[in-house]
RNA sequence: GGGCGCAUAGCUCAGUUGGUUAGAGCGUCUGGUUUACACCCAGAAGGUCAUAGGUUCGACUCCUAUUGCGCCCACCA
């Protein structure tokens, strides 16, 4: 025993532990569904590099439910992989390949060479997330590991996408999108960065109004006015049809209105430019306009549009158009000080032009899916599992947030014009066009364009599973129970898999509750620096790297600090010292369990109710509590208070308390068990420091399949609870008054201490005090007789009295008795009031008069407590 | 502009349906090598629970308003 080192090391054991669990089968779903299954499919992190902080998070969550999922004796999936992240993965190899020398890499190496280089990098990169998501100990399955781009994913993005486009989901149309004419590439909504700017607001004559703009040189083709119907400024103009004098000669200008026109901005009259607008497209396309290109993809000015601009870039045009119109008379004022917010790509920071381009859309609102006994509308589908309850977000505020992000949803661009990713399954030949993954001949020419990657990812709950296979697996593990991932990315991933799964699900034949991807969806916050700050790849400064921590403080260190003091949905701030924290925990309990193991050597049996002494039925008792406590903030995905839980307990009460006791007296089977419970309450959180323990203690199974603690109703004493307040109080008041140095020593507490009759239990009554004294921080020299008005206590069998009046300011004490007696009366009564309403009790639910009930249970003993206190104070 | 969140000890944060004297870790200070642990033990200082009202026998907790910080969405023609 004494060969036990006196710290835990916890790369001595890490790899080590985790080959063996891996290697026993844990991580895989045990064969027999005696219970529910419980799934969970890992985010799958994008394969462009290292682990970061925010993995570790998602890692550390996601395995403490797996692990206690597991205990608890479930079959569970917890499914690993990586994501092939289409935009990031490119643009990283791009970097690479420019630092190399090659410049334009799609131009210089041809499309399949630079694919190559891609696909090269994601295997490296793979590998490496592979490797650090194990060293968090993840317990997830890794013979069932997917990538989003492996061959069966893009069989599965092809069969949707086919079938989408025959269900008429899936249609090409021109549409306005963000274009970056310095990379010639479309940008996402998401990557888009917006700067504030301060810029020239001018207001120009055009015919029967003036017009405001910050843009004219977008304005040559402008032909349409358009005010609020409501504006009384403009009634009569409406509809009606104008030639105006305009930059380079008249045109026919025509007047309509429409309700999103602010009559406040400007002059409330605006002309339209649907090709370079998003706003003005949409009108465009309400009231059937064209939408002609005025400034091509290099960011020109067309020459059809203007003689004199033409060819121009947007800056060069602006001053041009001004000076024309200001030149013909038509410019009436510019406001210099307008300030508002333009559109860059977060990428090369280009100024991001809208443009109207051919693009593959999945509409939204068109009514196709089978849903609940009607044609539902994707966004209708999307509505429902939330509003119905199929699918519960965690934190629950997200719901609002959700709900106004489909009212504001418009159907979902999924074409990029980027190399790396799924292919669009779609051919071309003589304007004819064939949807089909495999060519369909010579002659067709595949859409060059590939598919937004959370097109596909939006597929990782269910294609992963063998979709559109029916899989036994598809069977078992749909739909997922919960899935757990940040916060940011609820738009972009949750709710495309809720789209995703349910079309392809209900398609495939399955129950609309088969067809959600999951049932919970619980969000995690972001990890921030001290500051508060984001960490970022520019300040390394700030950046605290998971797998230099593991390093330093091992694992479960690090997966306490992550999941400790988090709440769903709010972000937290973590720093080194939180980490170094929890590693002094880890130590603890690898140094409480060495103290047990050197108490037990084969002494421990069954725990026998007629032996245990008040401080081992309070441990037990305490132990029960927290199994419950614990069992249930899980169930709730309170994992901090859980482990916050668990850590007080084994530190403040069994190593603190009962250990300490377990001194003088010890019950090597209650120290055993006791001791055992925990290491199971603690292993997912802290799985390899517990797992180390376990193996010490020579058990068949190993702790990982070990089954999760129930609470032992035998072993519930509510009066040692009590009685163990009572010590702690006694004690501590003996140490406070000590350390106030009031009460110099015991000569002037008259502390007494004496064994109890049965002296068999306890030889050596001298050392007893010893410890008891050291317990107390107190000297005590002075042994005797029993002291009527005493608060006492009992440390293992041995009773400690302490004068009341030495404590306590008796008539203070007295009179907050009695206020608090009062304030009970009254609640005490409003409650009983409350029960004896009948329409109370008939329209209420069950289980809320069953809470009143208890509560008045509960008050009802406070108040016969306080009136036991009272008694005794005032004798 | 619309929405959401946060505000509790010097710092980082807990505090689930309102109920004894508001907690923890770190930091600071004091004292301690005791059959595990100095990555330890014991103790202290430190709080008007952002502010102002309201509901209640009772509010950190519920309601209203205000201030400060953070985030998301929309986007200003």
């Amino acid at each position: 025993m004494t060969s036990i080192p006196t710290t835990f090391n916890a790369a001595d054991f890490e790899d080590r532990l985790y080959a063996l669990w891996s290697k026993s089968g844990a991580f895989q779903p045990k064969d027999h569904d005696d219970k529910e299954a419980f799934t969970l499919m890992m985010p799958p992190p994008n394969a462009t590099g290292t682990l970061h902080l925010g993995h570790a998070t998602m890692l550390a969550i996601e395995d403490i439910i797996v692990r206690y999922k597991r205990m608890q004796g479930h079959p569970t999936l917890y499914l690993p992989g990586t994501d092939h992240a289409a935009i990031a993965t490119q643009s990283v190899v791009e970097k690479k390949l420019q630092e190399k020398g090659v410049k334009n890499p799609l131009e210089e190496l041809g499309r399949e060479a630079f694919l190559k280089e891609i696909r090269d990098f994601v295997e490296v990169s793979k590998s490496t997330i592979k490797k650090q998501t194990k060293k968090m100990g993840t317990s997830c399955d890794w013979s069932r590991e997917c990538y989003t781009f492996s061959d069966e994913l893009n069989h599965a993005v092809n069969t949707i996408f086919q079938m989408m486009y025959e269900d008429g989901l899936i249609y090409r149309g021109g549409r306005i999108v963000n274009w970056d004419p310095k990379m010639k590439t479309t940008v996402s909504d998401d990557e888009l960065e917006y700067v504030e700017e301060k810029a020239k607001f001018y207001y120009f004559k055009y015919g029967p109004v003036v017009i405001g703009t910050a843009r004219p040189e977008t304005k040559f083709a402008d032909k349409i006015i358009v005010v609020h119907p409501d504006d009384k400024r403009y009634q009569n103009i409406i509809g009606k049809e104008f030639e105006v004098e305009w930059i380079e000669g008249k045109i026919n200008a025509r007047v309509i209105a429409d309700e999103c026109i602010d009559p406040e901005m400007g002059t409330g009259a605006m002309t339209i430019t649907p090709a370079h607008s998003f706003v003005d497209f949409e009108l465009a396309q309400r009231h059937k306009l064209e939408a002609p290109q005025i400034i091509d993809f290099d960011g020109r000015i067309k020459p059809e549009f203007s003689k004199a601009c033409g060819g121009m870039q947007i800056k060069d045009a602006r001053e041009a158009v001004v000076k024309m119109l200001d030149e013909k008379g038509l410019l009436v004022k510019v406001d210099e000080n307008y300030v508002h917010n333009i559109a860059l790509n977060y990428r090369g920071k280009a100024v991001v032009e809208p443009q109207v381009m051919d693009q593959w859309f999945v509409d939204v609102n068109k009514p196709v899916i089978n849903w609940k006994d009607k044609k539902s509308s994707i966004k209708d589908v999307l509505q429902d599992v939330v509003l119905s309850g199929m699918i519960r977000l965690v934190p629950e505020r997200f719901n609002k947030v959700y709900f106004h992000w489909i009212d504001n949803l418009r159907d979902w661009c999924i074409s990029r014009q980027i190399v790396w990713g799924h292919r669009i399954p779609v051919w071309y030949k003589d304007g004819e066009i064939k949807v089909q993954p495999k060519s369909p001949g010579k002659d067709w020419v595949q859409d060059e364009d590939t598919l937004d990657t959370w097109f596909s990812s939006g597929l990782w709950t269910f294609s992963t599973l063998g979709w559109p296979n029916k899989t036994r697996d598809l069977e078992r593990f749909a739909p997922s129970t919960v899935l757990e991932t940040g916060y940011d990315i609820l738009f972009f991933w949750v709710a495309r898999m809720i789209i995703q799964s349910t079309y392809a699900m209900r398609k495939s034949g399955y129950s609309e509750e088969k067809s959600i991807p999951f049932k919970d969806v619980y969000l995690h916050g972001l990890i921030r620096d001290i500051h508060g700050k984001k960490m970022s790849k520019s300040r390394p400064e700030t950046c605290i790297d998971p797998l230099d921590m593991i390093k330093k403080y091992g694992t479960d260190a690090v997966r306490l600090s992550l999941v400790i003091g988090s709440t769903p949905g709010n972000d937290m701030r973590l720093y080194e010292e939180k980490i170094a924290g929890f590693r002094n925990f880890v130590n603890k309990i690898w140094n409480g369990a060495r103290f047990v193991l050197m108490n037990l050597e084969g002494k421990e049996r069954e725990i026998k109710v007629e032996e245990l002494t008040r401080s081992d039925k309070w441990i037990l008792t305490r132990l029960n509590e927290v199994i419950e406590s614990v069992t249930n903030k899980l169930d709730n995905y309170a994992f901090s208070e859980a482990g916050l839980i668990i850590y007080d307990f084994f530190w403040g009460e069994f190593c603190d308390w009962y250990v300490e006791m377990s001194k003088v007296t010890k019950n090597e089977s209650v120290l055993s068990y006791v001791l055992k419970t925990s290491l199971k309450l603690m292993h997912p959180f802290m799985p390899f420091v517990t797992e180390a323990i376990w193996v010490s203690l020579n058990e068949d199974k190993m702790l990982i399949i070990s089954e999760w603690p129930k609470v032992n109703p035998k072993w519930n004493f509510p009066s040692a609870s009590d009685e163990m307040d009572r010590v702690m109080q006694v004690v501590r008041e003996i140490r406070k008054l000590r350390s106030e140095s009031k009460v110099p020593a015991a000569k002037k507490i008259h502390c007494i201490i004496y064994a109890h009759e049965d002296k068999d239990l306890i030889n050596d009554k001298a050392e007893i005090i010893k410890r008891l004294a050291n317990l107390c921080a107190l000297d005590i020299s002075k042994t005797g007789e029993r002291v009527n008005k005493a608060l006492s206590a009992f440390v293992g069998d041995v009773e400690i009295y302490l004068p009341l009046a030495e404590l306590l300011d008796m008539e203070a004490e007295k009179a907050r008795i009695e206020k608090e007696i009062d304030s009970l009366q009254t609640y005490l009564t409003s409650l009983e009031k409350k029960l004896s309403n009948e329409a109370f009790i008939k329209n209420a639910p069950a289980s809320v008069v069953e809470k009143e009930r208890v509560k008045l249970k509960d008050a009802e003993q406070k108040l016969l407590k306080l009136r036991v206190q009272i008694d005794e104070l005032c004798k």
